[in-house]
DNA sequence: TTGTAAGCGTTATCAC
DNA sequence: GTGATAACGCTTACAA
């Protein structure tokens, strides 16, 4: 029955014959210390296994050294990944993270907010798609960043912005109007471009667009893949869709590809909805990539497992969540609020996309 | 320039016209106290928006309410459920979750360990997949379990173990033999067995198993299954694979499919090889479930996702995290150590399974 | 029922 | 270069 005690900095620094305070410098490298006494001390830490209690650290720096990451699942393997890159950077920086998840449950996101506070983390980085977690950090304290954040958009103002320009959803910087925090987005306008170069390079000309429910991310897309085709001459038709993004993304591609003239190629606002489209072409007969194009957005891991894989403009999550850190540490250190970043997307060449069959 | 002051139980106590002491007492619900004085400290609380430090707190009763999770990684959605189902339960007997990945790198793994204990978590559940990270915890002070234990196993030991009887890698209580602390893991020969049943009764009488990597959990699917199909005079051949899940499914199952008399039925070890298997039959231009069913284990979302969906035993992956968290708690609480947890799997119902052609 | 005081394990400030 | 000593914010005997 061996109880054992915790071994503190006053039992290094009985064993090595100094004083707690010196023990202390030794061990953080402070300068002003024999190297002797360093190495004894050194010595004494390693012999009794001591590990310096971070409770206490924290008490008295009050610095924690560890981060919240309020997030809204991390079964959603975007959101995983999201995190990992979060996890990842901040280890790097030698902070730990506390995580929660809300579930879109906004009284629980309070909650686990307030327990963060209390755990007097440095920061918090809250990722969300919906933005309601926004009005959790309102009274907060602690520096805050925002990673992914896709706020939806009324419909008025998808049919508005639609025929307009995609400067009205966006500032002078090409952030995202609107966010009251620091963040960190993906470049959604420069994703439809890409999606849309791609497919006119192949030398399609009769191009649909799936869209997903009303958000940011959706809209932006279309905005920038039309802004491209538009260039060219080319129109871009486009359905929206509901929650249920593979079904109904297979329901709304059967539509469409009913339709006269048929589209050679389809966008689809993201990985899921493209998956249901190759559904959808499965089930009417069509042959992918050989009657028709699909890609996606986001690059999901379900993009390589399907058959044929779906081609995608991939979202550098792992990299927006350290980026997230890394904005987050700036605020930390009370540099100027970079206000927001924004990451690019590439192109992930799969089977799902070809020339048309005319060409 | 407000430089906000941290409100403490000082200012609560000054406000209310009450000690320190009381403050804790009256918001902790401490019997022993005036209603009045509970009402009058509330307030004062509310008021000026006091949030107890739990660090402070941490450091004098020496506990932190806070839990380390050292998992291989998030952004495999297998672990990813798990680790929702353990900080949700977590949450629920009000810990937090502090976690890492380690990637499979046992120093890091150490490290992060290291760090937790530093931050003085009050448990450690460990997620693993290898069994690596075991010797990580051998001098560890703080209570730990470990959840999803998958040890390898030597090859010369499944072939024969493959001959004899399941037995052999289990204890007494059906636990597996070895495992060093407490653990939760999955029902992998219940599971075996279920999948086995479900093809019998459908009338299959050629089945084969494809395998995983030589892991425990392949082989003791494996010999569930075959112990079931024995018992009704069928065999089970089988064949192993490496560690590209999804690609070796399907090459394995090419190969199987062009024996004969050809399998009217392959159990797959994971969801995985089993799209491999599907994506196999298709190239083969055989009809899923006409000509051949296809099951799997596990239960990942790709499996609702592949068409026709991928019927499956699933693993209750959600809630061998919460386990994990009742059984730390249980350990963290002295009470004599149950060893260990076996959860089982149910049958989900897709697409890939049916009759057999002849029946 | 409430207050006083000690102490949790560190680090920071000042002396020396 | 090193050692006392005073915090950090809270809980918990012990006293009142």
């Amino acid at each position: 029955m061996q109880m054992t005690m915790r071994v503190t900095i006053k039992d290094v620094a009985r064993l090595s014959g100094v004083s707690a305070a010196t023990v202390t410098r030794a061990l953080q490298g402070h300068p002003r210390v024999l190297e002797a006494t360093r190495l004894r001390v050194e010595e004494a830490a390693q012999e009794l296994g001591y590990r310096p209690d971070h409770i206490a650290r924290a008490l008295v720096t009050g610095t924690s050294r560890t981060i919240g990451l309020l997030i809204p699942t991390v079964s959603d393997p975007y959101w995983a990944e999201v995190a990992e890159g979060i996890e990842q950077r901040a280890a790097e920086e030698d902070f730990s993270v506390l995580f929660a998840s809300a579930h879109g449950n906004p009284s629980r996101a309070e909650k686990m907010l307030d327990v963060f506070l209390g755990k007097r983390v440095d920061g918090v980085v809250v990722t969300a798609s919906a933005g309601a977690e926004f009005t959790v950090l309102d009274g907060t304290s602690a520096p805050a960043v925002v990673v992914g954040w896709d706020p939806p958009v009324a419909p008025a103002e998808v049919e508005r912005a639609a025929g307009a320009s995609v400067v009205a959803l966006l500032d002078e910087e090409g952030r995202r109007a609107g966010a009251p925090i620091p963040h960190v987005a993906f470049d959604d306008v420069g994703a439809g471009r890409i999606a849309a170069r791609h497919l006119l390079e192949l030398g399609h000309r009769r191009i649909a667009f799936l869209g997903g429910p009303a958000t940011l991310a959706a809209l932006l897309r279309l905005l920038g893949a039309r802004a491209v085709l538009e260039q060219a001459g080319v129109s871009l038709e486009s359905a929206a869709l509901g929650a249920d993004a593979l079904e109904d993304g297979r329901v709304a591609a059967v539509g469409l590809l009913q339709s006269e003239p048929r589209p050679t190629a389809l966008v689809a606002f993201n990985d899921l909805v493209g998956v249901g489209a190759l559904h959808a072409a499965h089930s009417l007969g069509l042959a992918v990539p050989g009657e028709l194009s699909v890609i996606g957005f986001d690059d999901i891991a379900l993009a390589g497992f399907v058959e044929p894989g779906l081609t995608t403009v991939r979202q550098p999550k792992r990299e927006m969540g350290a980026r997230a850190i890394d904005l987050l540490l700036s605020v930390m250190r009370h540099a100027p609020s970079p206000g927001g970043d924004r990451l690019a997307g590439s192109l992930v060449l799969r089977g799902s996309t070809a020339p048309p069959p005319s060409a």
